[in-house]
DNA sequence: GCCCAGGTGGGTA
DNA sequence: TACCCACATGGG
């Protein structure tokens, strides 16, 4: 995939704050969407954990209205700032330099924050070597028969974390590689793929109602 | 019009 | 534990 499509240069410019707010609005949405409302919260110069704990819930959904789930989702980001403030004094240095399984369960506490939300920050904003399994991860390992479609999401997290080097930059690329081929990962690239050359794609069978 | 997107939390059996 | 469902906008 690296050879094919190159590096992805998932969240190289911004903040670790403008990271985590990010993996917050896009959950179940369009990285599109997304944009205008960073956009958005960057014009208003509310991109920083001070400037957002004081911001009222109301104006916030408003401002990030294009990512949907507005009102859910301005929870959701207040609920992280106030942890950052009541644990890490505010400090997202201070935070990063948590252990990583204690930070990681640390975020899974947070309303709003689950797995993909915790992973993808450890990973993007503090560079933690933890691997970010998504919807299109489960369905490529299924596909491949490395799945069957039961295991939860820390029993796939460890089957990349055990098969690969720890390594951030590495966990970095290939979650972005797997989200940008996304579901047509193995049509769009057959070629690099050995499993769909040798079985072409099927679409899985028609739901059997009673 | 309909389907889906870089999920999560709450409720029910 | 294992399903359901609400949450909501914007693009193909």
């Amino acid at each position: 995939m690296f050879r094919a499509l190159g590096p992805q240069h998932w969240w190289p410019g911004g903040t670790r704050f403008e990271v985590i707010v990010g993996a917050i609005l896009t959950q179940n949405t369009r990285w599109t969407n997304v944009e205008r409302a960073i956009h958005n919260l960057r014009q208003q110069k509310l991109l920083s954990p001070a400037a957002m704990a004081r911001v009222s819930p109301a104006r916030l959904a408003r401002l990030i209205r294009s990512s949907g789930y507005f009102r859910q989702k301005a929870r959701k980001l207040k609920a992280f700032v106030r942890f950052l403030g009541d644990v890490h004094h505010g400090s997202l240095t201070k935070m990063f330099r948590t252990p990583t399984t204690i930070l990681r369960q640390q975020l899974l506490s947070v309303h709003g924050i689950g797995p993909e939300t915790a992973d993808s920050i450890l990973l993007y904003a503090g560079k933690h070597p933890v691997f970010v399994v998504d919807a299109y991860t489960r369905r490529i390992l299924e596909r491949h028969n490395l799945a069957n479609g039961k295991e939860s999401y820390d029993e796939l997290r460890a089957l990349f974390q055990r098969s690969l080097p720890p390594s951030a930059a590495l966990f970095n690329e290939y979650h972005a590689l797997i989200v940008h081929t996304g579901k047509d990962f193995c049509r769009a690239h057959a070629p690099l793929c050995e499993a769909c050359a040798l079985r072409p794609f099927l679409p899985p069978p028609p739901e059997v109602t009673a």
